[in-house]
DNA sequence: GATGAATGAGTATTCATTCAT
DNA sequence: TATGAATGAATACTCATTCAT
């Protein structure tokens, strides 16, 4: 049973916190392959021993903490999918994006591993990671522009496969904008605030409108 | 000169070309650490020593495929620059990204270390690196601007840094997305053919048109 | 504590002497640079990565093996600095050098590895570790030499400073023609037996006593 | 023919004067495993292949060095046993011990490779090398001590043997108590000046005198 | 369940020596 | 004769993983 998280879930809720803390940092810092046990456990104090008890392998640990991840970062869209269902489609997916920014403030490290990851071909089972994601966020998203589409607030013209692939990539490359000066140590320069975000945000949706709506001509 | 190749320019042509290709090809797969110098001498059947003549080091290696990159990709910029100097604004910049375009298409393995770089924050001489190609881009985005304002082909009010900003961060994100799918053996899917591409690419320099362009208000 | 050397003191003290004596013996052998940690640990017939673990680097190794010996090679001075205070000078500076002697033959390859490291300025941490042995030696002669004088058995005409030198250069000199047959695979011929070594102290203490003792004229 | 140094007497004088020069400052430097021949062609400007067919090997270089050097320290001596048979005997060796000093301030990195030689059993040819100049050297000394014996200048009761075996530890010790501090950039206190060595080896002189003249009683 | 010593294949790098030009 | 590119065995050192206690 490789993903079985063997005993660790059997710890502390405390510890378990600091272990995952703990390699969440040494993957944001270092990558997979360049993070290292050893530092995790000298950092953590604990036995070199134990953590592999824990997840088996580095690799083990690293699809925990990944899959825990994945958990945080769907649980505010749960309510936006169900509470929401006849709000304005475009409103939900603004509000879907306010809580990936919110998501990547709370936990830039983690979306700085997701970054990782996406660039680096070499990342052990990212293929399979990777897809879990998209298939989540395709859902996700499919779910949304059909019952856009069933309130008559889509273009008639684009079909959803089309409109979830597009508002995908758009949405990942706003966040990518917004995440980039953080792991920027050398820009800075244009970090933007809260006000700014959400006015970029704004300009986004404002596009997106235009491009999808319902009302729009070809 | 630190960035003298040791005796590598030396090698007939072929050989070289040998050399940086499996070079390009391993840091392109497996980014720096991971890559393995041993390797790469055992594919080029050539003894471990003589690389290491060449280039001193594996980083010194990796400069080198590094600032043969960088020159590769700048050529053609320099006719765009210097050849179509009264030419219209947004046709320059089009031209540029084409190039861009060519240039992923024909050397992806380099567009794609690029991308780890970005992303890597333990790259060796990350940021001396990226900054090089941060730098060469800004002079030439902010020589096209600055004859664009010339011309009358840029909204008065939009001032030159902020316009340059602009356009890179929108180049940088068109040619990600052109990239991307390069990258993933898993997608395949939606990898964009040419007629794609530069249909994606109108839209783009339609959308800066309208943002940037003179006869826009406010 | 950077002298902290890892690990190793926490192994069974028959393990932690034979690795000690196989280090001894490859230093005495090759010295620092050509001591080969390969040839180590196959002799010793234990991992690689265990050495390391132990001792953080070839350096580390070293360092720690030269500090034993430095403790091993001060025990027996300590009795004679405290145990024979009223004692005649010149039997205390005998007993000392007798105490040189057994410590060469009981250990001589550790002696060899100060005497290429005397000769070798390349050895790494040459000047501190030299610097510490010349510092204890200083020490105890002083020490000696100042008692002496208080007691009046030295030339009221000779400076503790000069006398510390000149005993020091003439007990160093003494240990190196004891130890050079040692090395020598090829003399062999003139290794002095114990009775030999006795006599020719004798010489050497009786060539003291006229240069430095107290009834001495100028 | 392992002993021929090749092409090496073809060339002119002043470049094998370059050669030898640069070859001694790298062995005294760094001694015989750790002398880099990259270094030393690098800084002569001279190609890699050269040096190989001048000596064949590294070894055959040091062993060219070590024979020259060997030609340079006898030549004075020659003057001293041919030219004064009638004088002092400790007169003679006074001379011989001039010839030495004067030798190693003319040329300390060459008695600086001895000192090492002496000391670390890892000099290839270590063995054979010390012993011609063991050899010479006992030559010499035991021609110098029989004509002092037939001239009644010696103890009738010393033993041939034993004289030479004495007078060359004394020399050799003497020798090394001027060099040392010449190699020791710690200690540099002590660095006699040339009057100061003359009184040292005065006393040492009488000292010998004292113990092997033939008035000497017992 | 926790420990941490042991492992060994892996890494980048050096350097005396060879040999085709 | 002189050159310098090519070689490959050697070096010190790392690190995820295992397992006896």
């Amino acid at each position: 049973m490789p993903a079985t998280p063997g005993t660790f879930l059997n710890l502390p809720e405390e510890k378990r916190k600091r272990v995952l803390e703990e390699a969440t940092r040494e993957f944001a810092e270092h990558g997979f392959h360049q993070a290292s046990v050893n530092r995790m456990v000298s950092r953590l104090g604990i036995a070199k021993g134990s953590l592999f008890k824990y997840f088996g392998t580095k690799q083990g640990l690293f699809e925990h903490l990944f899959n825990h991840a994945v958990e945080l970062f769907k649980a505010p869209l749960k309510d936006i999918r169900e509470g929401t269902r006849d709000g304005d489609f475009f409103e939900r997916i603004r509000k879907s994006m306010l809580a990936g920014v919110d998501f990547i403030e709370a936990h830039p490290r983690i979306y700085s591993i997701y970054l990782k990851m996406l660039f680096q071909e070499n990342f052990p089972m990212r293929e399979k990671l990777l897809g879990e994601i998209r298939q989540a966020s395709t859902k996700f998203l499919r779910n949304l522009v059909e019952e856009a589409r069933k309130n008559g607030q889509l273009r008639a013209d684009m079909d959803t496969d089309m409109a979830v692939y597009l508002l995908d990539g758009v949405m990942d490359r706003f966040f990518q904008s917004i995440a980039l000066p953080f792991l920027d140590s050398s820009a800075g320069l244009y970090r933007a605030d809260r006000t700014t975000i959400e006015n970029r945000l704004d300009t986004v949706i404002d596009f997106m409108r235009r491009g999808l709506s319902g009302t729009g001509a070809s």
